[in-house]
DNA sequence: CTAGACCTTCCAGTGCACTGGAAGGTCAAG
DNA sequence: CTTGACCTTCCAGTGCACTGGAAGGTCTAG
C-alpha cells in the first residue's frame, strides 16, 4: 500500500502521513524498490488511533506518549486514563472561561445597541470596548 | 515617559510594547536625544483600549482595524459591534464542540475505570480510547 | 517514447502573540 | 571614571499541527 491509498483511506493528505512519521507518531515502513513507502494494514489502524485521540483532545505529543508506551510493551491505560482526567479538567476551565468572556461580550453587545455614533469616539477611541 | 515606565504603569513589558508599535497598534512616539522612545499620556490609553479589546477576544488584528478607523478620523462603532457580534457567535460555537468533547471524554473515562490492563492492549492499541 | 500521476527529499512558511538573546548605546549616581 | 540600570536594533525562536513548493525520481498507459 503506497502512501497515496493510505491517504485516501484514513482520510489524511500525504503530506500529514509523512509528517506523523517525522514527528515519531508512526514506524517508518518498509521501502519498495523504486524507494516508495510500502504500508501494511497496521498503519491504517494507527492513523485511526491517532485521529480517534486527536478527537479526545489530546495532542500529537500526548499520543506519541501513549504509542511509544505500547510499542514498549506496556499497557498505556493508566497514562491514558491519567490523559483523560486532565483533559476533562482543561475543559472544563475553558468552558468557564468561555462563559465568562461571552457574559463580558454580551454586555458589550447590549452597550453597542445604545451608542451612538456621533457622539461616541469624541474623546476615548470607543466607549463600546472602553468606557472609563 | 520612558518604555519601561510605560510598561510598568500598564502592566506589559517593554519587549511587548515594541512589538505593538512594530505591528501597528501602536504609532511610533517621538524620540528623545539619545534615542529612547517618548510617551505622552495618550499611549497608556491606547495600551487600556487594547487590553480591554484583548480581554473581549478580539485579535490584534481586529483590535488593529478598529484602531486605524478611529486614527482616520472615522467612528469604529459599526465595525466594533459586528466584530462583537462574529465572536460571540464564535464563542457559542466553540462552547457547543467543548460540551461535545467533553461527554465524548466523560464516556472514555467511564470506559477506562471499568478497563482491564492485562487485557487492553492484547489486540488493538487502547481499547479505551478506539474500542473497535 | 512520452505524458502524467504519483512518489521522494528538503526547506520554509502559516497564524497568533509574543519572548529571548546578542551586541551595543545612554544616563544618573557614587 | 566606573558601575549598573535602562534603552536601542536586529534576528530568531516558541508551540501546535500541519501546509506549500521546488527539484527531481518512478511507474503505468497509450
Amino acid at each position: 500500500m503506497r502512501i497515496g491509498d493510505l491517504a485516501t483511506a484514513s482520510g489524511l493528505t500525504a503530506k500529514t502521513i509523512r509528517f506523523y512519521e517525522q514527528a515519531g507518531l508512526l514506524p517508518e515502513p518498509p521501502r519498495t524498490t523504486g524507494g516508495y513507502r510500502d504500508y501494511d494494514g497496521d498503519a491504517a489502524g494507527r492513523l485511526a488511533f491517532i485521529r480517534d485521540a486527536q478527537g479526545a483532545g489530546l495532542t500529537l505529543a500526548e499520543i506519541r506518549s501513549i504509542l511509544a508506551l505500547r510499542d514498549d510493551g506496556e499497557s498505556p491505560c493508566g497514562h491514558v486514563t491519567a490523559l483523560i482526567g486532565q483533559h476533562l479538567a482543561d475543559i472544563e476551565r475553558r468552558l468557564t472561561e468561555l462563559r465568562t468572556t461571552r457574559a463580558a461580550l454580551r454586555e458589550l453587545a447590549q452597550r453597542a445597541s445604545q451608542t451612538d455614533p456621533d457622539t461616541c469616539g469624541s474623546n476615548g477611541i470607543c466607549t463600546i470596548l472602553s468606557p472609563h
